[in-house]
Order: C-alpha cells, then structure tokens, then sequence
DNA sequence: GGTGAATAATTGTCCGACAATCGTACTATT
DNA sequence: AATAGTACGATTGTCGGACAATTATTCACC
C-alpha cells in the first residue's frame, strides 16, 4: 500500500512541520501582507532579525531569498539595506510567462487568450483613458510606426516588436483596471517569439499592424467602445493569418526569448 | 550632481555585479527553463553543488531558497531531496493573488474582470471540455448544493465558497487553455473574501448561485457555448448585485484570506 | 554649511560542526 | 515469505564564529 494510500485512509492529517527559514518568512510576509511595515520602510538588520526570532543569521539570509525572490523585499542598487517593496506588475508577468513557457503553452493557446481579452480590454481603454494614456498609446504605436534609425543604420530584423508589446501594455494601463491588466501580461510576453519571426518573415505585416493600431488609437481617442472593440478584434485574428503566412505552427510550444 | 546624474551623462554603463547566491540560482533556473534537468529529477546535494560551482554550502543555500519560492523547485513532503518542478498554475496563482492584494486592488476591478474572462471562458469550456472536465464540475456544483456536514452538524458561516472558487476553477481547466486558466485564478482568489461576505449576509445568494451552476453545467453539457456564455454573464451580473446587497464597498480594496 | 577622513555597522561569503531525519541494507521474528 | 526491527551512511536544517568589502555615520576641519 502505497504511503498515500494509507495518508487518505487514516483519520489522521499529516502534522505540517514547516523549517525555521520557512516560518521566518511567513512571519515577515505576513506583517508586509498587513501592512505593519510600509513600502519603501527599511527592514531591519539581519542581525537584528536574528536575535528578534531567535534564529541564526544564516536562517534569515535564507528567509530572506525567499521574500527578495517574491517581490517582497528589494534593494536599492547601490544600497545595502533591504527595503519593503511591493511587486511590480511586470516583475510578476515576467515569471508568469516564463512559467507559462515551461509548461510549454502553445501558440494557439496564447492567440486565443489575447483574441479573448484584449477586445475588452480595447472597449474598457475606449470608455476609460485619460490623456495622459492616450498619450502613451499615441507614443507606443509612433515608435512602431517610424522606428528610430540606429546609429549603424541598420535594423535588428524585427524591429519594432517591442513597440507592438508596448502597445498592448499601454492598453492595459488605460483600462485603469489593475487585475485586468495583469491578466494579459503573461500573453502579451509570449506574443514575443511568435511575432517576431512573422514580422520577419511576412513582409506586409508591419504595415497591417501600423494601420490597426492606428484606427484603434483614432477609436480610443474618440471614446468610440464598439468601434475599438471591433477593430481590436480584427487586429488579433490578422494576427493569426499572420501566424499562418509565416509558417508558424499553431500547435508548437511558445519560448520566451532571454 | 546626484549619482545617478553622473551614470546617465557617463559613457559607461553600471557595471552589475551580482552576488554569488544569485549566480548560482541563475544557472540552476537556466538549465531548468532549457530543459537540461527534466521534471521530477532530483536535484544534486547541496554539497554536490557547492562543490561544482566552488561556494559554500550556505551560499547554495541562499540559491535553493530562491528557487524554491519560484516554483521551480519543489521537495515532495517527507523526503529530503530536491526535485526539479514546473510551478503550477495553482501556486503562481496565490502568489500573483497577494501581489494584487498588496497594490489595493478594488472589488470593482476583479468583478469587471471576472466579468470579461468567465463568459469567454464558459464559451470555450462548453465547445472543448471532455467528459472528466465535465465530471470535475459537476462535483464542484453538488459541493457547494449540498455541503457535507460535519462533524458538529454546524457550518461555517459562509461554507461553500471553496466551493464555488473550485467551480469557476474547474471551468478554466475545461476550456483546455493554460494561458486563459492561468489569466482568471488570480480574479478568482481575490473573489474570496467579497464573495464569503456576501453569502454570509444575502441570504438568497446561495440559491441563486446553485441555479446558475445548475444552468451552466446544463449548458456545458450539451456544449451550447451561446448558452454558456449568456448565462455566466448573468451569473457575474448577479454577483454584483449580491454585494451592494451585502453592503459591500465595490471601491474598496479586496484582501485576501489567509 | 559643505568636505573629507576616520569609524562603526552591515552584507556577502566562508568554515566547521552537530542533531535530526531519510534511505537503505541487513537481520531477526512470526 | 512477509513484516518488523536494527544499524549505518548520507543529507538537510541549524548553529556559532570569522573576515573582507562595502556602506552608513560621525566628527573634526576648511
């Protein structure tokens, strides 16, 4: 009989013992999480934690990795004091991504959640931007557009791939909804590779995005929801013939670029 | 002039000097994302890999503790070994959850996110979901209908909302889309606390949500995604009505349980 | 008031140590 | 033969102390 077996038959659960470094760092995790300690606050010393737990140093160092690992506790470059930090958006839709990567999602996957949220995202950005949005919607799409020459003249092959991601980030910001936003991160990181090489492969590409991105921006700035909807969604399925011209298989593992 | 004044005017860039525990952490998270170590192989004893990259134990240490948080290891419970470890959906979830939390997500923004994943989602779990999928939430619907009881024969005030957490959850597992799964949990975990106060002081909600799954599983079941999504439109409709019944401030921030 | 040297505090890293636990091989019991 | 007990090495969790490099602070000095 195998160890769980017996586990799922006894009336007894497991007793959780949870290492020191583990607890450590629950502890300060919790008192963050409640706001006992503000952003930007300095933590105190290691030292200082050590005795104030009970602990060697060498266990808060590693409770310490722990909560530096999640985004909880940062440094200031240049700085030797550990500050409580929030994790940023991006920081987290980095390592989604990439955790979304390991479980190898495949193109197809990642177009269908962008085919799914990103219109909304579209119409809520219609109803709700600010100038100040539209402006850095404006910015992104500029940049896709007329790329900035280099110094050595020449491009990187798909130049521009990072104004369109950029694009759809400022989108999201203009939604002013900060969970909504989060949501399309992780896809829009893993739009990456694939865009990429169709932008690389499908010469007319660049100029079907330049123009969706323009009747989404003139849709937005005029608070036309429907209009902007619309057109989101069309930009997206394009996306997919895209995909298509440039022999992407839909069915492949997406990577994320280092 | 301010340090970084200096930095931006140099022709130099800041040379970043990452400590040892990082390094290490970097190296073993690259052979993970590259696939040299599979999932489910174990990891080389700390000391094995003190001895490979010439640090100390401790410093290793530092290094596990990093990646351990990232998901990307894992220990099953009862054993000593390291094993390498894709990160679940599940735990990335909690954490993307607490960092939402952190930043004072509003009630209003995880409904309206809600709002625009669940009827995609429903859409696409009625047109793909197999026959486990549709078992799976089915057990959830009849858990939240008919809680077990226990073994006081008293509930906790608000018992079911594991349940209909688990529900929504299993519909994501049922659209067969890890990037759209992965986009709603974080919504779906900081429902928690709005939602436990809402069946806690409406009294009808609990049966109006039992309809509602009982709609939806009909219309799942007979993969009539038009349906499906019409009714979780109303289903997340009806939720927001349920908390200004319950009182609940849709501009405050949302926390999560511990 | 600002400057710069002297001093203290802090982090990163190392070394060595030991108890508790896990895995395993081996033995004894029923 | 299957089970229970025993012995032993390997591994992790934790500790104490140490030291160089870097950062923060103090304080005299212009």
């Amino acid at each position: 009989m195998s160890l769980d077996a017996v586990r799922a038959a006894g009336p007894f659960e497991p007793l959780d013992y949870a290492p020191a470094y583990r607890r450590v760092a629950a502890a300060i995790a919790g008192r963050i999480a409640d706001r006992s300690f503000g952003e930007g606050e300095p933590l105190a010393t290691e030292t200082q934690l050590a005795a104030q737990f009970g602990v060697n140093r060498s266990t808060v160092r590693e409770a310490l990795r722990e909560l530096e690992s999640e985004g909880l506790l940062a440094r200031r470059k240049g700085t030797k004091r550990m500050v409580v930090s929030r994790p940023s958006t991006a920081g987290l839709a980095n390592r989604l991504s990439s955790a979304l990567a390991l479980q190898s999602v495949t193109v197809t996957e990642v177009w269908e959640t962008l085919l799914v949220l990103e219109p909304q995202l579209a119409e809520a950005a219609a109803r709700r931007r600010t100038a100040d949005q539209l402006a850095a919607l404006h910015q992104a799409a500029g940049r896709f557009a007329a790329p900035l020459p280099t110094s050595s003249g020449v491009h990187a092959p798909a130049f521009g791939v990072d104004a369109v991601v950029e694009f759809f980030s400022a989108l999201g910001a203009a939604t002013g909804n900060r969970a909504l936003q989060l949501a399309h991160e992780p896809a829009l990181r893993l739009l990456r590779s694939s865009l990429t090489l169709m932008i690389d492969r499908v010469p007319q590409a660049r100029a079907r995005i330049a123009t969706a991105q323009r009747r989404l921006l003139a849709a937005i700035e005029a608070r036309d929801a429907e209009a902007a909807r619309n057109w989101m969604t069309k930009h997206i399925r394009d996306f997919r013939r895209g995909f298509e011209l440039a022999g992407i298989d839909m069915a492949s593992a997406v990577d994320v670029a280092a």
